[in-house]
DNA sequence: CTGAAAGCGCTTACAG
DNA sequence: CTGAAAGCGCTTACAG
């Protein structure tokens, strides 16, 4: 099957190419008996546009790229990704774009090269940028690559965070809220690495919560991974350091606590998850987490970035309040 | 920063754009010293190839395409196609190639449609085909298109499924085998969708590896989600049928089913997941489950529909055995 | 080994 | 409104 092109199109009716093109791309220069007559003998060669001409001669490749660098192997384990990556496809297919992935994992730089080369080949016009850390190098190489970008998780142009879209601070406030009400006063916080931003914004936020209720807080710095969560539980118990409720920055790392609060006897401690999914679900017990709409946050960074790239205005919907979803690890305080 | 094109580094060295190409593609036709020249300028002037440049003139785009066509709700629960893409993803880019990911839901034809299209505007090279159905229309329509593909799990020119990569016979002979050890005669299958390929496959074997021990196995048909999978072992404990022990065709059905048989007062009959993931490791109790190793397989689906589109042979590595990781639910049947 | 030229399939000023 | 032509940045026969 031999492409059919506008060329073929123009021969058949006797038109030029650009009368062809016009009318294919809806544009002004052709009379609508002309369109039309173009239109219908389109559908009956069965032609589509060439993606790879259409690129080289508009300089756009209609697609957006990117790029995971979690730990490939901790990728498949939250679904918080897969979900993301559902919203954000979903807006991209309507607009016509195609979705580039690439998994990098974590050897810092790599990720670096993969935009180097996007930019250089015009492979994305634009990347969504996730997990920003605190005093990420993305957005600099990125604006010298002249690669558009959209930070996910943050308003275009205030990359300083001053107005963050998953606005960690009403996520902290039902969480700590929530173990307040069960009587809780002292409480720690397993966070994810503090590398990366809205790691701190939730520590802060958390602890301004506490503060406000006069809760005690403290914090323990684990990675999301199993392991380091398992590690940071059992050294708070063996502390001396009071708790009575724990706060995990991931699904993960709540079972994984809880693993060691059984492996350690002390059943009775509280859990909620700033993550859901359906290892809350069914863990033993099952945890208590916040359900945080990936996929609409997903949606949202995705209608950002067609917007910058369109050279639109920001017309974005306010973002999807998270929902406490209760479950097990809902303890009450045991009174003192 | 305007692109760099080969011209431009044709005109700063004095020579021709078809001398700069040979070069920079390797072939023959230069000289070495102006090889050398020409490379070194390129990296000089931080030269890429145009993507879609390259694409146009070679008609290849240099990317392959893959559509998920299961709920998006549920991919996110399963790791098993993060797994696999990971896999994929790690062949695609040592290769140079880009991965074009498209979710679709279950909507009837909407993969078909995304397939003309890639097809139809020469967006991808090829494309990896998963969850080969009974009866499947994707082999025929991708031919007629003309587009490459791969059938997850099926070796290439055996779409008959004569010699199935991802081979269930073993899998299940794993499983039985584990069951029978246990001392278990009367077992129930909880499978996927039986118009699936490799669920009629796993039933089959299934069957078959029971009858040879002596057996006496039901089938039970789900659709891979949490409530099918507990509406039929709660019908199972209902209808009569003795059993001991239970088979499921994925993880979360497997946790639906523990569900079902702990609400039914059931507890002592054992189970085990034809998927591993978290869920097996956390829920309670704990699932004995196959490990499968999702990832080997996207990259020798990728290897293959690699190697077809370069019109190499296969020598493809022999799939790696699944490994079966017992846990919990791996109980003795109950002394008659 | 090297250069001039045509071609991949579109888009888009530019004349008529 | 319409057509002839140049251009996007490469690749690749084709002469020298």
């Amino acid at each position: 099957m031999a492409r059919v092109t506008i060329a073929d199109i123009a021969a058949r009716l006797g038109v030029s190419k650009a009368s062809v093109s016009y009318a294919l791309n809806g544009q002004a220069g052709v009379s609508e008996a002309t369109r039309q007559k173009v239109v219908a003998m389109a559908a009956e060669l069965g032609w589509h546009p060439s993606f790879s001409a259409r690129a080289l001669s508009r300089s756009r490749a209609d697609a957006i790229g990117m790029v995971l660098r979690r730990d490939p192997a901790l990728l498949g384990t939250e679904p918080y990704y897969m979900r993301l990556l559902e919203g954000v496809e979903d807006v991209l297919s309507d607009a016509g774009q195609s979705l580039l992935l690439r998994m990098v994992g974590t050897t810092p730089g790599r990720d670096i090269a993969v935009y180097e080369r996007w930019a250089g080949e015009g492979r994305v016009d634009g990347v969504i940028v996730l997990d920003r850390a605190i005093d990420d190098p993305r957005p600099a190489l990125l604006a010298k690559l002249g690669l558009p970008f959209v930070l996910h998780g943050v308003l275009p142009g205030n990359e300083s965070g001053a107005e963050r879209i998953e606005d960690q601070h009403r996520d902290a406030q039902l969480l700590v809220e929530h173990l307040f009400e069960l009587g809780h006063r002292r409480i720690a916080h397993i966070t994810g690495p503090l590398a990366l931003a809205h790691e701190v914004d939730r520590r802060n936020a958390v602890r301004q919560e506490c503060a406000v209720r006069d809760i005690a807080v403290e914090f323990a710095e684990a990675d999301y991974t199993f392991d380091t969560a398992y590690a940071r539980v059992t050294e708070l118990l063996g502390s001396g350091i009071r708790f009575t409720a724990l706060i995990f920055s991931n699904d993960v790392m709540a079972v994984a606590g809880l693993r060691a609060l059984a492996d350690a006897g002390a059943r009775d401690i509280a859990a909620v998850s700033w993550d859901d999914s359906m290892l809350c679900q069914f863990s033993y017990p099952t945890v208590t987490a916040l359900e945080r709409y990936p996929d609409r946050a997903g949606r949202r960074s995705a209608t950002m970035l067609l917007e910058l790239l369109d050279g639109r205005s920001w017309n974005t919907a306010a973002p999807s309040p998270s929902t406490l979803v209760v479950r097990e690890t809902s303890r009450a305080a045991a009174s003192p």
